[in-house]
DNA sequence: CAGTGGTCTAGACCACCAG
DNA sequence: TGGTGGTCTAGACCACTGT
């Protein structure tokens, strides 16, 4: 131990970045095992453990039993992304939030949806088209395919007060789900929903969740022109 | 403890995660405080501690101390993304990476780029532009911007070997960044560079990171027509 | 086989904050 | 101010994997 005694968990890891940062440890090296950097820091190994781990899960370093600890050498950054309820979005920036229900019918889905979804060909689905506005102005169109076997309740639901979104979020447990984001071209129908001109690149979030029960639903969220999502690392 | 030991906290993790999908506790509920859990899965609190800590992170439990831990009302949900190197995402794919450098000047950034890496408005920047390609098809267009202060070493390098984005990711080590993910229409200019026609709607991504030295870069990634970025849950 | 990370434990103290 | 989560410890055993 040359300094003074580096105890949390957050000390070590801080130290740790520092050194990287500086090329005291460059990437491919290897770092001192747990036992070592413990007792150069003077704190026990499961503190370091829990500081080495963490940067492992951001990409920032590579371990691996018997091996050992060395810096990555192409890091690969994480993003993380939070994906809240519409309604808390566009509230969190101080707009008014309102809601319609374009499209509701029962229906067999299009081939790309049963694809997405891994459903049969003839099986009924619940088709929802909703558009959610911000002080008026439109924000996301949303296209969603609920399955009724995995949620029965959504067919006594009509959606007038609380949104497809909410609705599915508060009622229905999820266990995982698969997000794509990508952009398209809007196309007359988009850019008529949307209130904005026809060949305009739009923010496209597809996203499919399931459970224990089933695949639940595949929505595409297709974003008002100038939509953006942020993140920081 | 009613049945066997839950002795993993992995195995807590998803006795946790099944009680909440199966709604024993349901949103807004408070579960029990660390301590009676460990008792009932016959485990210890460390073990308890780091399968809720985890949760947490996640969005699923709202935890505070003195008041406990509560399942979340609106689950946030965190969507994490990989963002690699761009030769290593392209290989990943079976396709032959080139890059080719087609601006390289020195010269004071437009505002909006002194805006967002909050530097002064004489100071000259180098310039980058890049195209990558994919068995020969564009992939992506880099527009970049690096800081000679941050890093003054990026002035003796062509680039003909390394591309800008595997050079920085390498040579200069950064601590933190931010991510804007959007989309545009694509202009005569761009179309022209990703060989696509105008008026498409292409997905980009903003990045500009920074390390205790400065910032280092700003980036811009306008992508082919029909990229998709995924991650799952 | 042996060295390293991965995890669990029992206990302790601390920090925060709702009542 | 007491209850709850947050963290640290010292030690132990296990799991994986390079040699």
């Amino acid at each position: 131990m040359t300094g003074p005694a580096i105890r949390s968990w957050q000390a070590v890891q801080d130290e740790v970045r520092r050194r990287i940062a500086r090329r005291v440890w460059k990437p491919g090296d290897y770092i001192p095992h747990e036992a070592e950097l413990a007792r150069e820091f003077g704190c026990a190994r499961a503190t370091v453990n829990r500081a080495l781990r963490e940067l492992a899960e951001e990409g920032l370093l590579d371990r691996r039993r018997k091996a050992g600890t060395r810096v990555a050498l192409n890091p690969v950054r994480r993003a993380r992304i939070d994906i809240q309820v519409i309604r808390e979005e566009i509230e969190a920036k101080g707009a008014a939030f309102r809601h319609a229900v374009l499209v509701r019918e029962l229906r067999a889905p299009p081939p790309d949806i049963r694809d997405r979804m891994g459903t049969g060909a003839g099986q009924a689905m619940l088709h929802l088209r909703t558009l959610y506005t911000a002080d008026g102005a439109p924000y996301v169109h949303e296209d969603r395919w609920v399955n009724p076997e995995a949620v029965p309740a959504v067919l006594d639901e009509t959606f007038s007060d609380i949104s497809p979104n909410e609705w599915l979020v508060r009622e229905v447990p999820f266990e995982g789900g698969d997000f794509t984001f990508s952009a398209m071209t809007s196309t007359p129908a988009e850019a008529s929903v949307l209130s904005c001109a026809v060949g305009e690149g739009l923010f496209v979030l597809d996203r499919t969740t399931w459970s224990a029960g089933g695949v639940i639903t595949s929505v595409r969220l297709v974003f008002h022109p100038g939509y953006r999502m942020q993140t920081e690392m």
